[in-house]
DNA sequence: CGTTGACCTCAACCTTACTTGAGGCCCTAC
DNA sequence: GTAGGGCCTCAAGTAAGGTTGAGGTCAACG
């Protein structure tokens, strides 16, 4: 309803950028904030974002759906240039950082899912043979040690 | 190393149910507040836990894990007993609950790594096509609508 | 008999991920 | 010319999920 034409319209307003992304202005300036993401200014000190900043931002509500902290992220996104578009060879490598995570973090869920299933088999009564109970080895090795399991 | 015997073996001391589950003791006392968990008392006002509550306790880290809210946790045990073992039957129908969370968990992050070898091979330059930009319906149907793409 | 260890309570603090509010600027519309 | 919308900054608040610390009890060890 603004009369607001679309600015350069590669040159995006927060605004435009929130609505586009699903994402709130507030947080917007919080990721900018944490480095993650990046604008320019116009002639009003109005944040203006490019484009190939939508991917990016779209990438941060992804990892946030899934429950990846945002501190991984700086970490994932080291090699892609926040100030230019990323080569297309760029963001493969970046793309396949996070086809790796969200790998990982599948396997994990299939691993718990297996287990489950195997626990509606057993009833859950074998303790020893759980590995939702015993996840890693926090069970065995130390000083006290399993007792009569 | 301490000298202390297991006690009665099927109802255990808040450390030795840390040690078992790799939950720290300050966790599993704010579990208990939270009504997640619920332990019982011996003689001198030590918490003791039955055995039938590290099952419990592991389902609430494998939450933790994989990034569902706590607050969840209460709808997933609702009908799962906290005074006394489940019997098999209840055991079974919050397995199955509990199986459904994964697998939803799980399809979400399958749908993003389809999406994101979609991003690949077009290299993320169709930003019209890329469903991770995309994601529900944010962009459509709102008064200002998407501009040129 | 003192101290060490495991446990207790309650209150305060911490991190992450944001949101909210106060106060203000600029532009357009009525 | 003033009302409103969109944006700005900076500081404070919030919610989740715990951790840390102070101060205390009880029981066994040496």
């Amino acid at each position: 309803m603004t009369t607001h034409p679309p600015a350069a319209d590669d040159w995006l307003p927060i605004g435009e950028v929130s609505a586009r992304t699903g994402t709130a202005v507030s947080a917007l300036r919080f990721y900018e904030e944490l480095g993650l993401i990046a604008s320019g200014r116009d002639g009003r000190g109005h944040r203006r974002y490019a484009r190939h900043m939508l991917r990016r931002i779209a990438l941060v509500s992804v990892a946030k759906r899934i429950g990846i902290p945002l501190q991984d992220l700086r970490e994932a996104f080291a090699d892609v240039p926040l100030d230019r578009p990323p080569s297309h060879q760029e963001w493969q490598r970046a793309s396949r950082g996070w086809k790796r995570r969200l790998e990982e973090r599948r396997r994990t869920i299939e691993r718990l899912e297996a287990e489950l299933t195997g626990c509606i088999g057993c009833g859950c009564l074998s303790m020893k043979a759980c590995a939702l109970l015993n996840p890693g080895d926090s069970l065995a090795e130390d000083g006290s040690g399993p007792r009569r399991l």
